[in-house]
DNA sequence: TGAAGGATGATCT
DNA sequence: GATCATCCTTCAA
């Protein structure tokens, strides 16, 4: 069931972002079980790709997640509040990501309610990526974990979603990366209403 | 040692 | 649609 490590070291991390769409992601922390159905995720290509943050193979602190084995998870803060959830993949020295959009929540709601201070569910529970972690409880000390480990991992269900439902798209937010900004790397269900809002 | 700037989301008009 | 919350990372001195 769970994601095997031959999944994630693939080095064609585009084609790892489609496949990962249909796929489960799950955390336990603390004993509370929370996870649902990826239906969103975007691309980043390693050091060829200008919105990435190892363009360039830049290495620093936060970074050298990235340039570990496939099959881990890269958690950084974006704009001093959003923690965002990253899968690693390819082999140790490339740089490659995949960052979790958005999924259909299945597994802990009432948990994740809470973590977000919602009294009803509502799509955006887990729409847009800074939702999506702090839905699940992930935080920075998650950073590095690997994808085999109890407290995060991604799971086969054998959900299939037909290429004719996925979108390809530009990714969001990444403007200042000139070109790159351009290339279609983003990829989520049509018309899944936990999809995040822009240009659904 | 410091300053600038984000792979965003909630809230208000 | 505009604003703002809020803080780590990076790079320059």
């Amino acid at each position: 069931m769970k994601l095997p490590p031959s999944f994630y070291q693939s080095s064609d991390v585009v084609a790892i972002s489609r496949n990962l769409l249909g796929k489960y992601l799950f955390t336990n922390i603390a004993g509370e079980l929370t996870g649902g159905m990826i239906v969103e995720t975007e691309a980043y290509n390693g050091a060829v790709d200008k919105a990435s943050h190892a363009y360039g193979n830049k290495n620093t602190p936060r970074t050298q997640t990235m340039f570990m084995e496939g099959g881990i998870a890269y958690v950084y803060l974006c704009y001093g509040i959003h923690h965002l959830f990253n899968v690693v993949t390819s082999v140790a020295g490339e740089p490659h990501a995949v960052l979790i959009r958005a999924i259909v929540p299945t597994n802990g709601l009432d948990v994740m309610l809470l973590r977000k201070k919602m009294t009803k569910l509502k799509p955006n529970l887990t729409a847009g990526p800074g939702s999506v972690a702090k839905a699940l409880g992930i935080d920075r000390s998650l950073n590095a974990f690997s994808l085999q480990s109890t407290e995060v991992w991604i799971e086969d269900r054998g959900i299939e979603i037909h290429p004719d439902d996925i979108s390809a798209v530009p990714r969001i937010g990444v403007a200042y990366a000139a070109e790159d900004a351009l290339l279609p790397y983003r990829f989520y269900v049509k018309g899944n209403q936990y999809v995040s809002k822009p240009n659904k």
